[in-house]
DNA sequence: CTCCAACTGGAACAATCGTTTCAATTTAAG
DNA sequence: CTTAAATTGAAACGATTGTTCCAGTTGGAG
């Protein structure tokens, strides 16, 4: 037989999440990922095909890191408007100390490329199905219990959390304080409260 | 004297608006410019000095349409609660005929750029600054006649719709169809109100 | 020790990037 | 008609893009 893989492909592929993640696909030269991965441009390409691929990789990794996190919560939330709470005030905390102004890279990604990369507009398609669909379980739990509103069904209201998760990482991207992402989201918990 | 100028600067920025609207900064090459402005590569440069250059005039000539449109609609408010529904009638109306998915120039232009560069996230926080507080007028007028919420400031109320057109508009750039959006803006909507 | 694959370093690839330059042409004003 | 500025076309710039190739080195299994 012969020599062992020497370097660790999962934390590489966290490295180069990081990179595309705060500089996006096109601003994340081939070179910038010899640098940022501490690997050869040779390893690079025999590892994971061409920096598309890379790409793809990255964001995979990040969105089932994201999705299982979400999905984790809302398993165990018995108390629905507090996890609501929750979710807000953990993507607050990480905003805030979010110094590169990352945002979230499924976000980013959206922008970026959804519109002209059919693939990886998929992608990010399917990731925000997840997630509208792990807020709405949650959501109808909350309305089963009467804490949440039921003037929307559990779906629009997911939705509606959705897009102001979504805001709140754009506004962090532009360097926003913790006041004003604090007010999105306490309007936004107040909408869905009973 | 010489010759005049043959081409309308103007009509030319549209286009190059146009362009990086769709593609971003770093998605739209020098020779996507030449083929997109229908002018000679000499004349891009000698009349815009560079491509940053031009980008930073074409954010510019968007942002003064986009805060100006909104500012009118502002002033002309007699209805500040009717205001805000037509204001997400528009956004989504806009978003659903927007094939080419670009989405809002400005929103875009945040999550590509204004992490990175100075410069063009101080135009990106001075435009949503102005949206912001056209927004507060607006509210704090609905307030004082009694038609909108006042269990939070118009301030706090301002950011909240801000952000959620922001997410309404990187919805549309992923092709989210016109009930998803809807969702949004009726959830949204309802919060502000009384 | 030998073998063979993992990995490295670095050169080189063609293509494209943003930009500059220049001679030729067009057009309006004097 | 002359003059001068606006514009064009095309070539070329050096730098960087993403990618490939190959000759070495490393290191574990037989």
């Amino acid at each position: 037989m012969a020599r062992k893989k020497e370097f660790d492909e999962d934390a590489l592929l966290d490295k180069a999440v990081e990179l595309f993640w705060r500089k996006g696909y096109n601003g994340t030269s081939a070179q910038d990922l010899v640098d940022g991965l501490g690997i050869n441009r040779s390893s690079i390409y025999n590892t994971y095909t061409d920096k598309r691929t890379l790409f793809k990789k990255s964001l995979e990794k990040y969105q089932k890191a994201q999705t299982g996190a979400m999905l984790k919560v809302v398993a165990q939330a018995d108390d629905p408007k507090q996890t609501v709470k929750q979710i807000f005030n953990g993507l607050i905390k990480e905003s805030i100390e979010d110094t590169l102004l990352k945002g979230c890279f499924m976000v980013n990604t959206a922008v970026e490329l959804a519109g002209h990369d059919k693939e990886i507009g998929d992608m990010v398609i399917n990731n925000n199905q997840s997630v509208e669909d792990a807020l709405t379980k949650l959501l109808e739990k909350g309305q089963q219990s009467g804490q949440l509103s039921t003037k929307s069904t559990a779906r629009t209201l997911a939705r509606f959390i959705f897009a102001n998760i979504t805001a709140i990482r754009v506004a962090a991207r532009t360097g926003a304080d913790e006041k004003k992402l604090r007010d999105i989201a306490d309007v936004a918990i107040s909408a869905v409260s009973g």
